[in-house]
DNA sequence: TTAATATATGATTATATGTGCATATACTTG
DNA sequence: CAAGTATATGCACATATAATCATATATTAA
């Protein structure tokens, strides 16, 4: 593993190691939107989607659509619905295996 | 999604989002190592590869073993395996995509 | 052209994170 | 017990990142 490649792979996890990223991921999983919608969906303010759309944009994951006034993104990297499955998972199993050890 | 799954996904991801620690973690591929080996391997100083062995350790990824003097860690959850070749192969796939689109 | 709307971005601030140095802790051996 | 070895950790510093506010840049409509 080359250093360059540790770079690259390591950013491309940095760009899904952020709740309000993922969870604007996660409203797209359903196809794509415009910054407006995710901003409603989020939750966040305008300035702060638009940055962190801007960063999943940066990391290849996103695709970008201008129509108009509006600009769609949508998952651009079909990598990025397993990754965050596994991850899931992984994490429930986790879960159940502690509430298991708790109970018993 | 509620806003606590967000975050362990999060740092889950943050966990990988690392060059050094996805180093260590690319030296455990093959089987649990001392803290003297990863630290001949990577390179790095004994500080350092402890501190990132003890944040893989918080984010549930590895497995720790006391033997003497020496402390083994090894890779405690599979899916690691699966996210780090999803990302690499993803990598792959968009680099050979640019060289082409240079090339022609 | 002017006004209105959707999105992006510069500047700033607060917080988090990686690294190195020195030292502490835990264990083994003589 | 003292000395030596492997690992962990407190502290300090530099850098990176997220959030907010205000404003800039398209683009459309009147």
């Amino acid at each position: 593993m080359t250093d360059a490649a540790l770079g690259l792979v390591a950013r491309r996890f940095a760009a899904l190691a952020e709740p309000m990223r993922l969870r604007l991921l996660h409203a797209l999983f359903d196809g794509e939107k415009s910054v407006g919608q995710l901003v409603a969906l989020s939750g966040g303010t305008q300035a702060n989607v638009s940055r962190h759309l801007q960063t999943l944009m940066d990391a290849g994951v996103l695709t970008r659509r201008k129509v108009g006034l509006q600009v769609f993104y949508g998952i651009g990297d079909e990598s990025i619905f397993t990754l965050c499955e596994l991850v899931c998972g992984s994490l429930e199993q986790k879960h159940s295996q502690h509430a298991k050890s708790l109970a018993r």
